[in-house]
DNA sequence: TGTACATCAGTGAACGCGCGTTCACTGATGTAC
DNA sequence: TGTACATCAGTGAACGCGCGTTCACTGATGTAC
């Protein structure tokens, strides 16, 4: 979920104000995701960034607009990343059952190495911290994940018309369990210092469709 | 996981410090689990405590003191409420798999009563603010992580004895899923303010286990 | 091609506030004889 | 029962530092004629 990812993807000819305003959002994220917001200060930022604090100034209007700023990115290239190997597991099986585990498994495997990069949940972060912001972010904040639920649910739905599940299953869960899942694993992963249960969280999410809708 | 829960259950003798010092933790750890640490001000604590600035340093020698013990609290009082859940499902069955099954019920009862009141989880904002405090915290905290693991390793074990699972079954996974879904419950309950999903997601939790063993 | 002006992407200095921490002191309670 | 001393549970004032934010200014680049 890292910007990384799709600087590959994306080469933007950028104006010099936008590849700094990007490097204040890289620097951003990563100190965010590893010491939170309120302990993330603008003037170790531009340390980092190379420009002085009113330059900050010059690309964020305060610092919950950063914060909106980033969030914003964020769902923007989580959205982008996840269509992608949406696409990728689409292609590599018309079934959409199959699919669903092909996409899990890539998700898996890409969650799994930026783990080791980027160790932390910027939606967790946020949400825990939610005091510390204003009206929008949180808003913003609750709509990522409800564009999770959207993404999975319709996929889940048309998984179920196909394969009827064995036993009374609610998709609404189901659906919220693959973000839930990533927090989870980003959270022990992070807390015991283990970028391998990441993929062992997510396998195991992958085994609990297997087994609810039978393969 | 407040201490309100221990409170009914040790009907402790107090002195004077002791009861400023446990409405110091109280605050805190409300404030700490809404806000996050480093947004959490001394000044404020000790307003609503109701003493001064100098009074919070006569029961702390520094914030991140608070922090040590507001973890070593938490994870005893933790512990006595999961004992004391664990020991009365052992109580309504004999049957190791059953009493897991009860256990996780009663607990998803309690958790979902507690999230009214107490929307966070503390071990989650210090995993993710883990920059903001000394080594002897993300210790303590990554000690509380594996305890909450060896606590159900060890029962799930038991019932993997006598239910050998249908499918090849990481029990360490699953012993680190009471936490973990414990974890993204709250996360998801909170990010869309919806307390409903954290008996949902235990429930699903204890579906998950009842499908492994086969009940 | 040269000049005038506008916009971009910042700089540097200063601000006031709140933060964590220290320190000398104090009144209330407990203990020894 | 009274006195002397010790400990407990704080108070009040002050500290320096770093924080977010503002503001007047500037040199480089772009655009119009």
């Amino acid at each position: 979920m890292s910007s990384e990812l799709l600087d590959k993807t994306i080469p933007t000819v950028q104006s010099k104000g936008a590849r700094t305003r990007e490097r204040l959002l890289d620097v951003a994220y990563d100190s965010i995701i590893r010491k939170g917001f309120s302990a993330t200060s603008i003037e170790e930022l531009v340390a980092e960034a190379g420009i002085t604090k009113s330059g900050f100034f010059y690309h964020f209007r305060d610092k919950n607009d950063l914060a909106r700023q980033i969030l914003e990115r964020f769902h923007v290239e989580n959205e982008v990343f996840q269509q992608a190997l949406i696409a990728r597991a689409r292609e590599l099986s018309a079934d959409p059952l199959h699919a669903y585990l092909v996409f899990i498994k890539l998700y898996a495997e890409a969650m799994s190495d930026m783990v080791e990069n980027h160790p932390g949940c910027l939606v967790a972060t946020i949400t825990f911290q939610d005091q510390a912001f204003d009206r929008e972010v949180t808003r913003l904040n609750a709509e990522g994940v409800l564009a999770w639920r959207k993404t999975f649910l319709t996929w889940l739905e048309e998984i179920a018309a196909l394969y009827p599940p064995k036993i009374p299953t609610d998709l609404v869960g189901l659906a919220d369990g693959v973000f839930g899942v990533t927090a989870q694993a980003l959270i022990l992963s992070k807390a015991l210092r283990d970028p391998s249960v990441v993929s062992r969280d997510l396998l195991s999410y992958r085994d609990r469709i297997r087994l609810t809708f039978g393969a």
